[in-house]
DNA sequence: AGACATACTACATCAGACGTAGTAACGACA
DNA sequence: TGTCGTTACTACGTCTGATGTAGTATGTCT
């Protein structure tokens, strides 16, 4: 399980990606999170919803209301052009970051090493 | 220039990959880290410091005084074995977190193709 | 009727990273 | 001698993202 505080700053990363091809809405990109990580990982409401607040707030993403529901009534999102140029940053910014933390990291089979 | 906070959660990770080998101290850990990211990454003083407080209140390092000085007086730290388990587990989370992450990451050549 | 899935909102809390600022010892240099 | 640069910290406050807890509401299934 992972704790959810290493993700912090991914998150909107995430859905984003869920939004690049289509629109989508809570429930969905739940779904689609907890399946692509086969259950590694697993959004909780509170932080799917407020990302969908502040993401809409930064230009990132645009809401409007779906008529087919299943349920409530559901709010659909979809990616803006920001949001398209937001996501690109922060796929650089994952390249980098990764090199630098894995500068630091050793990997499994060699911690007898020391 | 990587903002730190995606790096939130492996600052102690990379102070304790450094104390790994032998004891160090704040000044110079400081300086491995900038060197060793080739100052992709350069930790801030309080992140620093408040990470020793939170890893020594965890048992994760131990303090003692150092004699030969240039400028004040140093704290060293040196890492525990709960520190050295805490380390091989933040690697072990760090590969899990990583391959969630990269589910949701286009490669800088793909970004073509949405 | 009650469970369960869907689709949210409100409010409060926590912790880590960071900003700003100040203290202090020492060497080097002018 | 003064002050600059390097070393070596501490104190305090702020910001933000993630989370906990709780509640509301609609529809389907049994």
């Amino acid at each position: 399980m992972i704790s959810s505080d290493i993700i912090r700053g991914y998150t909107d990363t995430m859905i984003l990606y869920l939004l690049l091809n289509e629109p989508s809405y809570g429930y969905e990109i739940s779904r689609k999170i907890k399946e692509l990580t086969d259950e590694k990982y697993i959004m909780k409401e509170t932080t799917l919803y407020s990302a969908f607040k502040r993401m809409e707030a930064n230009g990132y993403i645009e809401s409007f209301s779906g008529e087919e529901t299943y349920g409530k009534p559901r709010t659909y999102y979809k990616i803006t052009e920001a949001g398209k140029s937001y996501y690109r940053e922060k796929c650089e910014e994952w390249e980098l970051t990764k090199e630098v933390i894995e500068k630091f990291i050793v990997k499994e089979n060699n911690h007898e090493y020391y």
